[in-house]
DNA sequence: TCGAAGTGCCTAATATAATTAGGCAAAAGA
DNA sequence: TCTTTTGCCTAATTATATTAGGCACTTCGA
């Protein structure tokens, strides 16, 4: 028999487009043997399971939409870079549900400081140096933005705004503006 | 046999407990069963299925949580409202883990339609009477508060603040006086 | 080039979960 | 009391996760 060619990240891989095409709840070690026409327990030389294979997923997820959003980011500061920034992650969310969706799983610890999560606090930090914030405020708008980006992705994603004619596009633009608006007008304590 | 007295709704709550106790994606039909002390057959009496059996826990808590923050908002108005509103929104998801997960399911138009989804909206307007936005300010507004809430909920649950020695608490304070500035500066267009 | 070691995928077995079909007994109504 | 309905059960099927142990292919040293 040829075998198969299994790896790690060969496995990660097909689960994350899986994860993709069928949503991330559908990936299982089964639904992954049968992409690559292996048994199931096969995939336990490469992997310690379910959990840990979503794991990966979401670590993959974690670097490339890291990657995305560092290239789109590349170059540009003040409202320029935050509109750059948000539509990279909105973009990153929009064509890969699926591992858009791993990238909210609870990681352990180390895995979670390993991972490509640290990246984003630094990206954002840097796109915020065309505003002028000190610490701690600087923290507290980094968590504003990342809380408005990923709860606007999620929202549009389960149709949460889908009962008003308004596009989420022209939403989406607004809300950018509104917080360049705020960044630029940080409230004084 | 003494009969144990199922009813959807018991199921149901029992479900949503359960969902707080050990997450939502413990919630099993096999495990609300031995709960009850029952056979899971015994259950498809009373639920669809899986699904259903979560998706009425996701009702469930849409209404619990739409029944909290109409109290929190009850008398107030303006920036005194934008934080009983976001304060009741954020302690609900804290106390209710499973069952706020429950919230993010994506639920069939019908039942979504029928769910207390809408007063959420609805609300969230109420409380923006206390500003000055004609539409479609005014939804693009709801949409970046409901945004900025359940995105701050959902990092905060999976840790992404930890990296940080400012407190969660603190932020989601300074989060919502920038919240409050924006509202009453809305960017022109 | 041959043989030893290691690696890759398989078979087999077990446990948990979801779901359907059909049955018996308890509760409710005439 | 007799009948109907309803509630929970048994039994069977299917899918998934996971572990243990085996055989064959690959690779690498001698």
């Amino acid at each position: 028999m040829a075998r198969a060619g299994l790896t790690t990240e060969r496995v990660t891989l097909a689960a994350a487009d899986l994860a993709d095409e069928v949503g991330f709840e559908g990936v299982a070690v089964s639904a992954v043997a049968r992409i690559f026409g292996v048994k199931d327990a096969s995939l336990y030389s490469h992997i310690k399971g379910v959990q840990d294979l979503r794991a990966r997923v979401a670590v993959l997820a974690l670097a490339e939409l890291a990657d995305q959003v560092a290239a789109a980011l590349a170059g540009r500061a003040g409202k320029d870079a935050l509109v750059a920034f948000a539509n990279a992650y909105r973009a990153y969310a929009k064509e890969h549900p699926g591992r858009y969706t791993a990238t909210q799983m609870q990681l352990e610890p180390e895995v979670a400081a390993a991972s490509a999560a640290g990246r984003h606090a630094a990206m954002t930090r840097a796109m915020l140096r065309g505003y002028d914030l000190a610490e701690p405020d600087q923290t507290d708008a980094v968590r504003l933005l990342h809380s408005a980006f990923h709860g606007y992705v999620l929202l549009e994603r389960t149709g949460g705004f889908q009962h008003t004619p308004r596009t989420a596009d022209a939403s989406w633009a607004r809300t950018l503006d509104a917080l360049d608006a705020v960044l630029n007008n940080w409230p004084p304590v």
